[in-house]
DNA sequence: CTCTGTGCAAACACTTTGCAGCTAA
DNA sequence: TTAGCTGCAAAGTGTTTGCACAGAG
């Protein structure tokens, strides 16, 4: 078995690998960023994550941590945590559903698959925290957005 | 059965209800804003909500629909779809998780419970849409923010 | 009459864009 | 050398706040 450092090597250097692949340049600022969110474990915003990268990288700015987190996601070394984002939603249906979300067009179909209404939420979870709502949460690119491309 | 427009008077007379136990006033405003919710079949945005509204209460302001729209979530006629509405938060652990989120302090939780990993898409989105994540999300209050309470 | 809700405007927080200089390849 | 990256500043978007007046109870 690895220990942490030496697949954190590794991660890096799939990570360089992958950037050299796509003609992306192996910046300070960029290892920085990567390998800071790595070890966060927090899920971190651009503004937290700035925060921390600061400390390695004094004079990074919050444009390139914002940026860099961009190209992370789009490469697919990073994703941005459902939904998170954008404006706020709404809905009134209380009734039991699930929500499909278009990234490209941001359109939010609703679906209702029962296997879904009743998930067991698991006793680590329950027994400590509070859980006010459960969902199935799905993304993708919807049937419209589809046929554009 | 009841037809649409009955259950929708049944759920407008419940809210007056509600409004009236919780001391919050009825006003031609909250009642025209929830009444569009309901009747709104595509999560709108406070923004969209608000177009919608103008048509019948020409003179409201997009102010008075976010404070309605927040006043409906809290008191639970309605709510903000997963995770919509905050700063974008990042993850770059690509294995299998899922998230709790505390809707007190936003903290951002990650559990791992072996059955939501391979959770069946129905067919009935799974053959129109192109679905690239799929996660089961949980919202409530955490430890820490239970006990403050 | 009282106190909450509304509308307006300003402040705010976060993100995106444009651009000139810099730097990895 | 040269495309892409960075840092700064400005603009943009959505949300929140403060306040005086209006209107529900």
């Amino acid at each position: 078995m690895l220990n942490d450092s030496e697949k954190l090597k590794i991660k890096i250097d799939d990570f360089k690998a992958k950037c050299r692949e796509k003609g992306l340049k192996i910046t300070p600022q960029r290892l920085a960023v990567y390998q800071t969110l790595l070890k966060s474990k927090m899920h971190p915003s651009a503004e937290m994550l700035f925060r921390e990268v600061r400390k390695e990288v004094p004079n990074i700015s919050l444009d390139t941590v914002n940026r860099t987190l961009l190209t992370l996601a789009d490469i697919g070394d990073a994703f941005i945590l459902e939904g998170s984002g954008d404006v706020k939603r709404f809905d009134a249906d209380l009734k039991n559903h699930q929500h499909f979300k278009c990234v490209k067009c941001k359109k939010i179909i609703d679906f209702h698959h029962k296997p879904f209404d009743n998930i067991k939420v698991p006793e680590s979870i329950s027994s400590k925290y509070i859980v006010l709502r459960k969902t199935v949460y799905l993304e993708g690119i919807c049937d419209i957005c589809r046929k554009k491309k």
